[in-house]
DNA sequence: CGATCTTCATCGGAAAATCCGATCCAAGGC
DNA sequence: GCCTTGGATCGGATTTTCCGATGAAGATCG
């Protein structure tokens, strides 16, 4: 029994297959198959069920991945508590949305990096919804991302920090006289991200707070884009105003005082409790505090 | 970090030299060396001070230990609920005192064997004391003896079963009247057993009860030998009744009435809780098993 | 009902890791 | 100051691991 030998069964055993084993270990589906037909045999007990079309857990694999899942807990706890982190190896997935990647993930990437050098991360720079969708399907680690609802169930939760969010326009917008409520807006072209986003879910409530479905348009899915749209004077976009303040300075964009302000997005790193994912939490950890370094912190 | 790493630092940390960590799992000095180098190389911190004689911890070192000790546990019990005992393999060092190695220590081993074939059994016959003693300084697993007192300390004990011992001379042999008391019997030749044998205890405390310091000479460290001895009319020896239950019956030898009657000698097998000693629990199980189901068992 | 696709098992050669014996070096004991 | 003891290191042989290709069995679809 090697710990090896326990992570590919455990993978296998989530995943239900050992090809998307094989993928999510950088390895071969022989190797993978390899693996799993050494650990029966030297255990002398059939783990899998491979009759069916998707691999199922014998009972005594179910036994063994409970003590499977023990063990790795335990390598990686050890490895955590006496290791050097600069010794750690490994890859570590992560999903960002897209207002972290445009902000301070090189400071969280570059400051993850100095304090654990040999680890790989693999970065995925997508929408809220995405993210969400892949890590609870196991196939990202960690997941940093904005939300103005509670998290998911069943992940630990790092709060990050939070920023405000405000409608931004050009200033030769023409725009009805304050206060600007969502009836109010109802005829402005709203620049608006795809479905997937959390910003659209956050514009989505506020005008449905209002019970007002807003003459939109979708952009692509870059808030840069959406902050190009605005500039040009094409609309009015929900944006983070600590990452456009240079525009609002200089005045190529302005920002709406409307009623009531959207509430600010918390963000979070969402991680699987436990188990390996304590490399994750030590992520998380240093998501927060790079967070809290950067100039963001003013934008709350 | 490897679960055949975590085995060797244990037993560097817990004999204190890599040579000798080397001996007991059959593997070179250098593999071992090879080995811890390896593992601090992965956890990128030192584990073991070498600079003195004596290879002590480190504090990451501690740290580890008892990670070790907990993910090594985790691992061995796995291995015996999940795995077919047919499948295990490995050794395991078994001491046995010697009136279990006449009587029903083939049964054992041939009762283990059947259930784990490729177990390699290392059996050392020896008096108690030598057997306990080898136990403490951990260079058996098991220790199989019989004790008329309480089992050492920080060991578990598995009952096995008792039996009754009796004194035994030949019907030649001029003897004082009934009732045979310690102080009858204070000039009697008594056959005893090197002193670490656990029957010189037992007949050291019989006649110790009675304040007498009996005539005594010692044979050499076999019952055998001092049942000869009796049966020859030299002396009279304390001995297991019902492994000498023939010559009893054929009237070579017999059993005197003395008063009070020693105490049965209680058999335990005891082994090192917790860790890699379930094996070892195992063992201790059938042989409680397999006395049951000797001849043993009338001689209670 | 047969063709096709997906999935796991197996095989052979290449690459890597492991192990051992021999030797070197440092610390302790006489 | 020599000698013993114990760990580190090196080179070569062995074993293990890995991968890509191929085979076999079941599911899916026309």
């Amino acid at each position: 029994m090697k710990i090896e030998q326990l992570e590919t069964f455990r993978w296998v055993a989530r995943l239900g297959s050992f090809t998307k084993a094989a993928a999510r270990q950088n390895a071969t589906q022989s190797t993978v198959s390899t693996r799993i037909a050494e650990l029966e045999h030297s255990l002398g007990a059939r783990l899998l069920d491979r009759s069916r079309r998707q691999v199922r857990l014998t009972p005594k694999g179910r036994d063994l991945l409970s003590y499977a899942d023990a063990i790795l807990a335990l390598v990686a706890e050890a490895r955590l508590t006496v290791g050097d982190p600069a010794a750690l190896t490994g890859g570590l997935r992560v999903g960002v949305a897209e207002l972290v990647a445009l902000t301070w993930l090189p400071a969280m990437v570059s400051t993850f990096h100095e304090a654990c050098p040999r680890i790989q991360l693999d970065l995925e720079i997508g929408l809220t919804d995405v993210v969400l969708e892949r890590l609870v399907a196991g196939e990202i680690d960690v997941g940093i991302v904005g939300l103005s609802h509670a998290p998911p169930d069943g992940f630990a939760a790092t709060p990050i920090g939070e920023t405000a969010f405000g409608f931004l326009a050009a200033p030769s917008m023409a725009l009805p006289a304050p206060p600007l409520d969502p009836a109010a807006l109802k005829d402005v072209p709203i620049i608006s991200l795809g479905p997937g986003a959390e910003v659209a879910r956050l514009q989505d409530d506020w005008f449905r707070a209002g019970r007002v479905a807003p003459q939109r348009f979708n952009s692509s899915s870059s808030i840069e884009i959406s902050a190009g749209l605005a500039r040009a004077g094409l609309g009015v976009a929900l944006l983070p105003v600590a990452y456009f303040a240079s525009d609002l300075e200089r005045g190529s964009l302005v920002r709406l005082a409307v009623e009531p302000p959207p509430p600010p997005v918390r963000f979070f790193a969402l991680h699987a409790p436990g188990g390996a994912s304590t490399l994750a939490s030590r992520l998380a950890e240093i998501a927060r505090r790079s967070a809290r370094a950067s100039s963001w912190r003013a934008a709350r």
